[in-house]
DNA sequence: CGGCATCCTTAATGATACTG
DNA sequence: CAGTATCATTAAGGATGCCG
């Protein structure tokens, strides 16, 4: 984490989960804890170093907590931290005005394979 | 617009309103229409391409219309749009988000001369 | 004033191979 | 399984100049 200097709070809101990936890794932990694997499979077209990186990231934040298990084969997981949990409300919004917007555009879904969700 | 075809719902309006600068943007215009200038002026470091492109982005997804008038000098203001401003509430949820993970991890925030709000 | 067009630089992401 | 490292590619962004 590099600390920036930031103009209002909601800057510093957009720039904490913002990025092509950070909100999807999100929105993919909203239910359960996950593991690497799982994750790659939920959101679509995440490689494995995007999907590290942001996640060291939302670590770094104190956004999502990393859990390892050392064993063989190495389990680790991913959870949302308290901080984390809080964004949740807001991402289902965001979603609901998401499938209005559809609605209002005749924008068609097509989920492929394992879609994140509902 | 390019129609791409979305997975779920979130992801949609991830990619509506995501990017580095499109919710800025949108924060910029919660309160009043607002004219090119001043949009410049109230978000940090965009330049005018950026601006420009993000405008044209979010009124090609109807949620930021353009209003010109035929006037020398030009004269254009942007507002929210009926789908825009349903936007704002989710996003003063971030910002409430922000500020409360800003207390929690002892940021501070440092407006330099024209912030966006509060 | 509010752009657009062009060129150029930098940052983000992808592909592939390899490891404990 | 869950990564890391390296290199190649692509996309994002900045600088400058021009225009109605």
């Amino acid at each position: 984490m590099e600390s920036r200097s930031y103009n209002c709070f909601f800057q510093l809101a957009t720039d904490i989960i913002g990025g092509k990936w950070k909100s999807m890794v999100l929105w993919a932990l909203k239910k359960d804890v996950k593991r690497n694997g799982e994750l790659k499979k939920l959101i679509p077209n995440i490689s494995q170093k995007m999907l590290t990186q942001q996640l060291r990231e939302l670590e770094g934040a104190g956004i999502v907590e990393r859990i390892v298990y050392p064993v063989i084969p190495p389990k680790v997981e991913y959870k949302l931290t308290k901080s984390g949990e809080k964004l949740i409300p807001i991402l289902e919004q965001l979603h609901d005005w998401g499938k209005e917007y559809a609605k209002n555009h005749d924008i068609k879904i097509v989920k492929d394979a394992n879609c994140i969700i509902e």
